[in-house]
DNA sequence: GTCTATAGTCCGATAGAC
DNA sequence: GTCTATCGGACTATAGAC
């Protein structure tokens, strides 16, 4: 990260990334498929507690709840502090082969989430409809978690997205 | 489409590309971005296609409906028999190279169309979210204009995904 | 760890269309 | 005379095969 931050994840190679981390680039391609890859390491770990979360809310909690349950709850899988997951974005911002890595990665998300509500019970299009809302809820909390400098928590953030959602589908 | 759908897209090189349509390699680049690129030539003229009559739409109409009626519109703009997009999207749900540069395309649509209801009076969250309904829509009635070979045309697939959202939104 | 195929860029040269 | 399309060769970096 440090170094796609310097001088761009373009111009950056792997040989040497490799040789600041004292590898060869070899052992590079070894542990990461490709050269974004480095940058979603955390990623199956978040989409595994997302899921397993939602599935273990209550039976008579609404699909939304489950599922903002679940989203409040990835708080804990994000970094500490959110200068490290705003320098992170910075460096996705700057490339369209990054973000495109990253929407995948979202929308494979949204995949999970949409088949553990299914298993909960809702219809197919249910499913991914409030899947996508989920998403949509998320995207706006972390986005306002790594901007605003308040200090407020990401549980919060996740709460008050989802209020406005909320109003946002009672109202039209 | 021929080549990578004879031998996939991961095991086409962009020389056989190029030998078939009879030039050289440095001419497909001149031509296209990169070998995923060659896939996605008519994107933007359906986007363009997309916003304009979205702005174009009474201004009196629902923004669903003037959404709605953009993307019912988006059927001139599709190959006229489903078979040649079915075609594609095999290709595309086979690597997920090109999937990714799906996305960002989708990605992309979602976007200017948030925009356009921006321009129309919308807040900026209410326009996300019903450009994200309307992605929904479209990719629902297009999955089915592909898959189900009754011979109703994208349009009556758009009006009757936009009947099931509205229906869920209504109950739930 | 070595070797190699392929994607994609940079340089420059040529030629027809309007 | 400018614009656009073609081609050739050399070059770097990613990524896969072994």
């Amino acid at each position: 990260m440090a170094l796609y931050g310097e001088r761009g994840f373009e111009n950056t190679t792997v040989a040497e990334i490799a040789e600041r981390a004292g590898l060869t680039e070899r052992t590079f391609f070894r542990h990461f498929a490709d050269k974004r890859e480095v940058l979603f390491a955390g990623s199956n770990e978040l989409q595994e507690r997302l899921v397993s979360t939602v599935a273990g809310a209550p039976a008579d909690a609404s699909p939304l709840d489950a599922v903002a349950a679940g989203i409040e709850d990835l708080g804990d899988v994000l970094p500490d502090r959110p200068e490290t997951s705003r320098a992170r974005q910075a460096i996705i911002a700057a490339s369209a082969e990054l973000q495109e890595r990253e929407l995948i990665k979202l929308a494979s998300l949204s995949a999970a989430l949409a088949a553990t509500l299914r298993e909960r019970g809702l219809s197919a299009p249910a499913a991914s409809l409030t899947a996508e809302i989920g998403m949509a809820v998320f995207r706006t909390a972390f986005e306002r978690w790594i901007d605003e400098t308040d200090g407020r928590d990401f549980a919060e953030h996740v709460r008050e997205a989802l209020g406005e959602v909320r109003a946002l589908a009672a109202s039209g």
